[in-house]
DNA sequence: AAGTGTTGATAAAGCGTTTTTGCTAACAGG
DNA sequence: CCTGTTAGCAAAAACGCTTTATCAACACTT
């Protein structure tokens, strides 16, 4: 507001084109005295670039935009804070939208970022269903702003993704719980249709399959990606003639693997309600490594998917993409386990 | 990218004076039939306005930029989901950044905002100390962009804050535990300097002196504001001789209020450990109201600042500031007690 | 017939930059 | 003394939009 090139021309007699061309060290014909008048006026001044006027003239913005819709991230913080970091060590500013969930919202937000002209636009699908996943396409196909997809379910299916490697996140829960000896293992899952949710079953299952056990023992229910879910399913699992195989020796699970650490959240509640000691009686284990769930009153074992690496990952990918244009091909993060205290050996 | 009112001007063959003047409903001169070419127009060749170019020539950027230090929230989702519902249903989009603590990160935040000549910036400068302070408030005056300031430890000594009522919280908590019967209560609060706290603490001793207790019998912990200090602080608290006074009745504290739900829930975590059980044999009330703390093990009791309501009197002043310049006082926000499952009735 | 209004549209300036092109003066080489 | 370089800077166009002034054409008045 107020001070531009215009009167840093005025106040030390030259032209805005050497102005500009000193202030962004273009040029090295101008000589260091110049240089530093022109610098001094700056300062006195306090001048500051506009923005606006630097994107219609470079066609850049320096602006990333990073579309969640709501309910889709239970802890958004995580995310956001790791990609605003991100963002800022790559010089970009964060614009964050968090649409209502149902696809108008969401288009929406596309295309108001799509105004803005941002430099990249890095968004989670899963709240996209069928033919808002279409129209969502076409403007990003027919925008030519680099955009990168994010986590949800469906990202696998847009160019330019950067996600967990969910099947290998099912393999390390379920890996983990085996070495400790745990044999009836239970599963609380996110919605049914996620490819997160399939990703880490495919996981998990791979893993049994490795220790020869039988598939068809492997209870597991599915839910919102809520705390509430594992509150209730913990009961499920727990109850006899559930969606669990009628089995003499089962008594139910001695360990969880629960789909987020939202729902492994709800299963250590109810446990602590029903006076089931955890890990000592059960162990569970969540996915994601959202900042909450160190704390827990029993600390939470889990996987983490690694914000920040996907973030640095991602905002990388749109810097490259922003120089020439090359068709990715998705990337898989790899994930690691965070042994903390939700998870023990099983007791004799 | 792309498509401009040129094209359409082409296309149609009118001038872009036109084009501008219909497609922003400007001047009602303009005739039915021609609205209807351009908006048809508009729609085939998929015309979207280039925000920057807007910006440039309105000097309006539908901008509000949130600036908040890393580690002043802990649960920053809250906020941002919060402040980015409150722009969007304003007209405005969201920019955020979460600059490092330190004195300097926190200036280029806010001059990258001012680069970017946001309508208006939102922040919290508690991180900022002595000299920075000065900077910051140097660097807000000269610019003419509305400021508006939030929450942190000197919000009060800035124009234009809306800040929670602090002072009502540490009343109603404390008015809570009392009227359960509560009379050894214990505090457990943020950093000593902290307006937050000092506000908190000062409800909280209003509570007492109206129910006739004696201050001096009020064992304040100070630390930062974490689970850490509030693991710490329950094992401080219950060990006679500490910073609480010396009493012959006194074997510790049988209500606990936390500073924030984060130090709240490492009350939680620590009276869980060693056996304590909430509420029967403590009470435990947090402050903030964020949103894991319902799904804690034991749901908490908090006082609820009613980060949704700051979001919309702050956006709202925002858009007030930018229409005319009217000083403002600070405004308090009330908040609301939450009662969950971590306070009871002192038992007999 | 001249003046007055109204309607429907436009030309042009301006917003604050970047960037290309070009000009001038100075100086070196011959 | 002429020519060619180059160092140092400036003019001007462009970016995509808003906005103010202006204008032509036509319809009424008087």
């Amino acid at each position: 507001m107020g001070v531009t090139i215009k009167d840093i021309a005025k106040k030390t007699g030259l032209s805005i084109t050497t102005i500009s061309l000193v202030l962004n060290k273009r040029e090295s014909r101008i000589p260091e005295k110049t240089r530093q008048i022109i610098e001094n006026a700056a300062q006195e001044l306090h001048y500051s670039p506009n923005q606006a006027a630097i994107s219609l003239s470079t066609k850049k913005t320096n602006l990333i935009a990073l579309i969640i819709p709501r309910g889709s991230f239970y802890f958004l913080g995580d995310l956001v804070s790791s990609m605003e970091r991100a963002c800022r060590n790559a010089g970009y500013s964060l614009c964050v939208s968090l649409p209502e969930e149902d696809g108008d919202s969401c288009l929406e937000a596309l295309q108001e970022m799509l105004r803005r002209d941002a430099d990249g636009i890095i968004f989670d699908p899963s709240g996209l269903c069928g033919n808002f996943f279409q129209a969502y396409m076409n403007l990003i196909l027919q925008s030519h702003s680099p955009i990168s997809s994010l986590a949800g379910a469906g990202a696998h299916l847009l160019p330019n993704s950067i996600v967990p490697d969910h099947h290998q996140s099912g393999y390390l829960a379920a890996s983990h719980l085996l070495d400790l000896g745990h044999r009836q293992i239970g599963v609380i899952a996110g919605p049914k249709e996620s490819n997160i949710v399939s990703g880490l079953l495919g996981g998990v299952e791979d893993a049994l399959e490795k220790w020869g056990l039988d598939l068809k023992n492997l209870p597991v229910l599915f839910g919102a990606n809520t705390a509430l879910t594992g509150y209730e399913g913990l009961d499920a699992l727990l109850r006899p003639g559930g969606e669990s195989r009628e089995d003499a020796a089962q008594r139910g699970p001695t360990g969880i693997i629960a789909g987020s650490d939202a729902i492994a959240g709800g299963v250590l509640r109810r446990a602590y309600e029903i006076g089931l000691s955890v890990p000592e009686r059960l162990s569970v284990i969540g996915y994601g490594d959202n900042s909450p769930s160190a704390e827990f009153h029993v600390p939470l074992t889990t996987v983490s998917i690694h914000y920040d690496r996907i973030a640095r990952k991602t905002v990388n990918l749109i810097k490259k993409l922003n120089q020439h244009n090359p068709a990715r091909t998705p990337e898989l993060v790899a994930p690691s386990l965070i042994a903390r205290r939700s998870t023990a050996k099983i007791a004799p």
